[in-house]
DNA sequence: CCAAAAGTGTTGGCTGTACACCCATGT
DNA sequence: ACATGGGTGTACAGCCAACACTTTTGG
């Protein structure tokens, strides 16, 4: 009944570029933790629920607004000024973001293995976040959020590469996915400077926003 | 920025009673939702955190704190009036629990199947908790939570046939426990009431609060 | 002596993993 | 011609599910 703390929303965005993950970051250019980077966030607006708040969050550095979103957890303390921060995770396509061109904060992707100095904790969310992430793939198609409506299964086995950070075996993945019937194949190929044309495949269901 | 919602924390009580699991309840005795079953909860007091409240709340209720417990997920609106829950899970040993005999709230024990009409949504929140505790099983230990120290595999078993509330086959369950090596076997035996000496076992690990 | 609960093995199917070569294309 | 990446099958091991009877004790 007594002090009711302020609180935030928090959103790790997640995509895939260059094979790897990355992580959309904005640039602190006042204190605390002036030039160090931090997770998006912000606080709700007026008569705003929490979901709501993270998905206006997720548009407000994007421009996206159909991708999946979930809730990740609750943190205490992050900023060590007793407020509290409900964190929640995104996957984009960054073909499709575009990055909001904000002098002051200048939002940029970085790969999550070799992050910068992070403010507050936002360096345990990211980490809590990446196990979340790789619990994810293993029981969910989750992995469309990351790829084009139509992608190669190598396309697709470097996404989970990426995410894992380990080598897996060819002809293991592709067994295993095409056994989880979650894909249905198509009829075309692309040779997009590929070596030899390559089957295209798409997940047959795409759940999105899920909250 | 702007109208920072009130927000409280919500504790999950869960026990084996009866060989059935049963949840934690207090009662409304004042609108609204007078006359229904709420999960407990309350605010932060002053210069507490999320999770020091969390275990003031289960401490309150049950008189423990050395027992498992961990976030499950932050609610918004359940209440309808635009606040803000954080919900957590405990597993207690109901042996160990004594109620507070608070006459306004009488705190009492209900099975999962087959609860009274709650208050908010709180039916939810419980089935949000089941879920959570039948995922845990496969992969974590925390059914000790529910057992005292020492225990018969045909306890442990009749745990987890509560939380999933069907029949497990005795020779194969005994044969996945004993394979996880997370059990160590005692010497010692126990006839109480039972119709035939039964060997102790006890859990190798005790990992308590989660926070 | 009957009811109740503890304890105990084997089999078959499925799943996951390890492992190596050929082919089509672009340069 | 060669470098690059797509595509393919088999064999073994471990895991899970199905399945029934014997033993001990209390009443």
């Amino acid at each position: 009944m007594v002090s009711t703390p302020s609180f935030a929303v928090l959103v790790v965005i997640f995509t895939i570029k260059g094979d790897e993950l990355q992580v959309l970051l904005i640039h602190r250019s006042a204190p605390p933790f002036e030039g160090h980077w931090a997770i998006p966030g912000g606080f709700l607006a007026n008569g705003e629920n929490l979901d709501e708040a993270a998905v206006r969050k997720l548009s407000d550095e994007t421009g996206l607004s159909d991708v999946y979103l979930e809730q990740l957890y609750t943190f205490h303390d992050l900023d060590e000024r007793n407020g509290v921060a409900v964190a929640y995770f995104a996957l984009v396509h960054h073909q499709n973001a575009k990055l909001a061109p904000r002098e002051a904060w200048r939002p940029a992707w970085y790969p999550v293995r070799g992050l910068p100095q992070l403010a507050f904790h936002n360096d345990q969310v990211i980490e809590y976040a990446l196990r979340r992430l790789q619990a994810k793939l293993d029981y969910t198609n989750v992995a469309y959020s990351l790829l084009p409506e139509y992608f190669t299964l190598s396309q697709l086995q470097r996404v989970y590469e990426s995410i894992f950070n380990r080598k897996l075996d060819k002809r293991n993945f592709r067994k295993r996915m095409l056994s989880l019937g979650l894909l249905t194949a198509t009829e075309r190929h692309v040779t997009d400077g590929a070596h030899r044309p390559a089957r295209l495949y798409a997940f047959k269901e795409r759940q999105h926003i899920i909250l």
